[in-house]
RNA sequence: GGAAGAGUGGCAGAGCUGGUUUAAUGCACCGGUCUUGAAAACCGACGUACCUUAACGGGUACCGGGGGUUCGAAUCCCUCCUCUUCCGCCA
């Protein structure tokens, strides 16, 4: 979420960022909101205060065992004034808080505008693959080697499921115990959080309510607290530490998580999308910084070297794109996509996105940390980056690590887990 | 699942028969005096958010969350959440 008092003192700053993402753009709404709002709050304080003031005449004369009763009926006349002004004053916020959310964040100076199609590619690393064999798509590849089961995964979950069989499991799992020992040993802390998140922590990460038809919903008996099933445990990393104030010396905070990742992917199913490029669950590594707000640049490319690190040691070939203001999150400032080729689809397809929020999402999940010796708290910075999401990682080595003979070369870095070098047909 | 108890400022801990308590007191932290330096002692400051003011300052809200009673709620009532202990069930 933005500040608002940013928005009053940079209007023409904002206006010219935000343009970058947004087509018609109009503030008036949200200042207009807040110059009523600070009106009328101002008014309703000032009631209170004057009922407070008399309340307390009240309280001296009746232990003086005075009358009281005018003073009585004059506090019962404000308190009729205070019920209108509270109610104005609740609408007037709830209404700010919804325009001032449903703006995006303001985009870095270095990402380009518009959409898709301006993404910059910053780097490229390998090259793509040349088979002088008719190559297999990564369907084939995992059915024929049998590493995955699409038919049996959708009699369990449905369209959109799938199930990892034997080496396929030993595969997935190597990945997901690659990246998160890797991470470990460079300090990060490995966090394993709740994948039913309560509803609360859905708004206070943005998802909702704009995406909160992205993700699944858990009915629950009445009473109970609602719950989802987490998208991403960005979700939930990012609130761990909702409405803290934590120390300076306290960050950076660098963390990872791993957990599935749960998305309903309504209506967005398509045909070239078959096998595990797209799907209701994926398993995803999670990288997540907490900083000081002048750290959070170097923080950054922190985990863009990071993630590329972890894509270069499996020796796949991929590129990293500075991502055009709509094509990124709302809530980020900036974002990097990492994206494998894929052979069969002839495209690339994203593994990783690395993102810097600056304090967007530390304002609305009220993130704060104190300086040594400072007065008050400052929001911190978020970054969150994939290292990686494996289910896409899977189809990319096996496409792009097949050979002639229908076997696949397993990346170094796998061998130990899997105690081969060549996963061959059955 | 059943029963009982408890949630107060960084921590501990009063207040909880409603109104001089603006949330006492202690510890920690910070500033100062003293000291060669430190400790001790003493003095002072010491929550968060928002509104207002050029500034000093003033105001409002917050005692787990929400709602209610009242002129007035940390204190009374309702409800939800969390924790502790005991019983039951269980991977």
């Amino acid at each position: 979420m933005l500040d608002i008092k940013f928005i009053k003192q940079n209007r023409a700053q904002v206006e010219a960022l935000l343009s970058k993402r947004v087509d018609d753009l109009d503030l008036d709404k949200v200042l207009d909101l807040d110059v009523k709002s600070k009106k009328v709050t101002t008014d309703l304080e000032k009631l209170r205060s004057d009922r407070n003031q008399i309340s307390k005449q009240i309280g001296q004369l009746k232990r003086n065992k005075e009358d009281s009763t005018a003073l009585e009926s004059d506090v019962q006349k404000i308190n009729d004034l205070i019920k209108e002004q509270t109610e104005a004053a609740t609408s007037l916020k709830e209404n700010l808080l919804n325009e001032l959310s449903k703006l995006p964040n303001l985009p870095d100076p270095r990402v380009p505008e518009g959409g898709k199609e301006n993404n910059q590619v910053v780097k490229t690393y390998g090259e793509k693959p040349v088979f002088d064999f008719k190559n297999k798509d990564h369907v084939d590849l995992c059915t024929d080697l049998k590493l995955i089961d699409y038919e049996r995964g959708v009699k369990l979950g449905g369209a959109g499921f799938w199930l990892y069989t034997g080496v396929g499991a030993a595969l997935e799992w190597a990945l997901l115990n690659y990246f998160c020992t890797t991470h470990f040993k460079d300090g990060y802390t490995f966090m394993l959080p709740p994948h039913l998140l309560l509803n609360a922590n859905g708004y206070a990460a943005g998802q909702f309510p704009k995406f909160a038809g992205e993700v699944f919903h858990l009915k629950t008996e009445e009473g109970d607290q609602e719950r989802f099933l987490l998208p991403t445990s960005e979700t939930a990393i990012l609130n761990v530490y909702r409405d803290e104030v934590l120390n300076e010396e306290d960050l950076p905070i660098k963390a990872f998580a791993y957990s599935p990742c749960y998305r309903s992917e309504r209506g967005s199913s398509r045909t070239e999308e078959r096998g595990c490029i797209r799907g209701h669950q994926f398993n995803k590594v999670e990288m997540f910084h907490f900083t000081k707000p002048e750290d959070s640049e170097a923080a950054l490319h922190e985990l863009i070297g990071r993630a590329e690190q972890l894509m270069e040691d499996l020796g796949l070939h991929y590129r990293t794109s500075l991502l055009a203001a709509k094509d990124a999150s709302a809530s980020m400032a900036i974002t990097y996509d990492i994206e494998v080729w894929i052979p069969s689809m002839g495209i690339y397809k994203e593994v990783s996105s690395i993102s810097l929020a600056n304090e967007f999402q530390a304002r609305r999940a009220k993130i704060r940390f104190k300086r040594k010796g400072a007065k008050s708290t400052e929001f911190l910075h978020t970054l969150n980056a994939s290292g990686l999401a494996t289910s896409r990682l899977l189809p990319a080595i096996v496409e792009q690590f097949q050979q002639a003979d229908g076997s696949v070369l397993v990346p170094k870095p796998l061998q130990p887990w899997l105690g081969m070098e060549v996963i061959k047909l059955p």
